[in-house]
RNA sequence: GCUCCCAUCGUCUAGUGGUUUAGGACGCUUGGUUCUCAUCCAAGUAACACCGGUUCAAAUCCGGUUGGGAGCGCCA
């Protein structure tokens, strides 16, 4: 009842912050915070081969970068002395043994389990024979194989999950009394550290009948617990999907939140949209939702079944929505930092301070910018992009070159006067007197002598941030280029 | 092959036996504004996998089928 909330991630640096392992992060953190508990970050670093401190790094940055700092912090090769303890225990309970079948053997065997529709485990014989030497064997977790147990759990997600432990063979818990494996770490960790609630993937399901047998040989088990249960509850959250319904990873696009990040999402915008992927919370229909108002509604209770499918356009909508409600200051800012990629950029605050009221409506993420780089330097284009419907090149031309007249005369200062002007001339342009007058024919080639682009904002308004000189400048080339 | 998990529009989801001609959001389509794009506004599109059972009544409960997914390491 009174029982202290702690939760934790448990990445491994083995590759950059995953968008699932962000997400497991993600709801942990949202249930510490929402029953006032701690949030534990343990790095699983146990296999030395494949962790990298770039990695662990990159976990580190992309949890900070998401908000979701840890109030405690692990690292299990830190641990080492803790997991030897507990190997030797185990070992001199004769709960643990010694097994020294080749990896060949071990192939062999489950390869016939299969051909035979059995299920593959290891059921080894030498836990019955005393070892002769210590050389080149694994130590296994002794488990029952004619066990009719059941091994059952419940889940705050899904509800009561069971195993049969005959099914589950001698598992392997460490490579020798200092190496432990990942179940074995886990369940140590888990209980030295007084973790509450183990909140995970889905795909944890099948280690979890494990992970409660290695806690029970431990003498973890909790006995009040009328399901037999070791000590932390278990909730198990859907998988994040790709579009074909397969667990997401590198083939379904970018899986790294680094990369979420370099493309110009908002740490905010992703908090939101991950927060929705698998849960909804109760009694409300908004889809935009800040991180205070999450962790007041955040209840596993409501978490879903079902894996949901990551949705690129959703999370587009969602993050054009944040950089909506952006201040300026803060758009500029953050526009700044892709100056390392768009040079032009540089020292550009004033004229991205003008030219901002135009691109936040565009721009889904921030490396959107690159669709207006035109603010700052020429625009490259086709000659044909100047067409405008059926009007041949002599007729752009002539428009331009009236255009640059009245640009040359009253100057770009009064964007209304010149917009009144360029309506003037569209109506003098006007080959049929009774038609209505084309103003495409005036705006569209000024606009993309300005932009180079077919999709822009309006041309008085690129004008005045421009100045007259640079629009002068770029109805000029446009003209050489239709000469 | 074995074990486990899951099943409402294309996608994220609301819905916990009657208020549902199944609601919202994204996407898409159309219209309005407009030189274009975007924004904004309006409208449209589209789903309870199937078969049984329980019940006066089922998207909602139960069973089965089918389908999808995950796990099955001396990785985590």
């Amino acid at each position: 009842m009174s029982k202290e909330i702690r939760v934790r991630i448990a990445p491994s640096p083995t590759g950059n912050l995953h968008i699932g392992t962000a997400r497991t992060a993600l709801f942990n953190w949202l249930f510490a915070k929402h029953k006032k508990g701690t949030f534990v970050l343990r790095i699983e670093d146990t296999d030395l081969e494949r962790s990298d401190p770039k990695y662990e790094k990159d976990i580190l940055d992309g949890l900070k970068w998401l908000g979701l700092e840890w109030d405690e912090f692990y690292k299990q090769s830190e641990r080492m002395d803790i997991y030897e303890k507990y190997i030797q225990k185990l070992l001199n309970d004769g709960k643990a043994f010694w097994c020294y079948h080749t990896k060949e053997e071990l192939e062999q065997e489950q390869k016939e389990q299969m051909a035979n529709k059995l299920a593959p485990r290891h059921i080894c014989d030498h836990k019955y024979k005393i070892p002769q030497n210590k050389e080149g064997g694994i130590i296994r977790l002794n488990v029952d194989e004619k066990s009719d147990e059941k091994i059952k759990f419940n889940d705050i997600i899904r509800g009561e999950i069971e195993f049969e432990e005959k099914l589950l063979g001698d598992l392997s818990i460490a490579k020798n009394e200092k190496t432990p494996l990942y179940n074995f770490a886990v369940v140590v960790d888990d209980h030295e550290t007084k973790i509450s609630h183990v909140i995970r993937g889905e795909d944890h399901i099948p280690n979890t009948p494990k992970q409660i047998l290695i806690g029970k040989a431990l003498g973890f088990h909790n006995p009040s617990n009328p399901l037999g249960q070791v000590m932390p509850e278990y909730a198990h959250l859907p998988l994040i999907l790709g579009s074909d319904k397969s667990k997401m990873s590198k083939r379904h696009g970018a899986t790294s939140i680094t990369e979420y990040n370099e493309e110009g999402y908002l740490p905010e915008a992703m908090f939101n949209y991950m927060a929705f992927l698998g849960w909804t919370p109760k009694d409300s229909e908004k889809e935009i939702m800040d991180k205070d108002e999450i962790i007041k509604n955040f209840d596993l209770k409501n978490v879903h079944k079902s894996g949901a499918v990551f949705n690129l356009d959703k999370l587009n909508w969602i993050n054009s929505q944040y950089i909506k409600n952006l201040s300026d200051e803060e758009l500029i800012t953050k526009i700044l930092v892709l100056s390392s990629r768009y040079q032009v950029l540089s020292n550009k605050e004033n004229t991205i301070k003008k030219i901002l009221p135009m691109i936040k409506e565009r721009m889904e993420k921030l490396s959107d910018i690159k669709e207006f780089l035109f603010f700052f330097k020429d625009p490259e284009y086709e000659k044909d992009l100047l067409m405008w419907k059926k009007y041949e090149t002599i007729d752009i031309q002539k428009t331009l070159e009236m255009v640059k007249e009245l640009v040359t005369e009253i100057g770009v200062g009064a964007p209304d006067t010149l917009r009144e002007k360029l309506d003037d001339l569209a109506s003098k342009l006007k080959t049929d007197p009774d038609a209505k007058p084309d103003r495409g024919l005036v705006y569209w080639p000024f606009r993309v002598s300005l932009s180079g682009q077919k999709g822009s904002p309006d041309p008085v308004d690129i004008a005045v941030v421009l100045g007259q000189e640079e629009v002068i400048k770029r109805i000029n080339k446009a003209i050489q280029k239709l000469k």
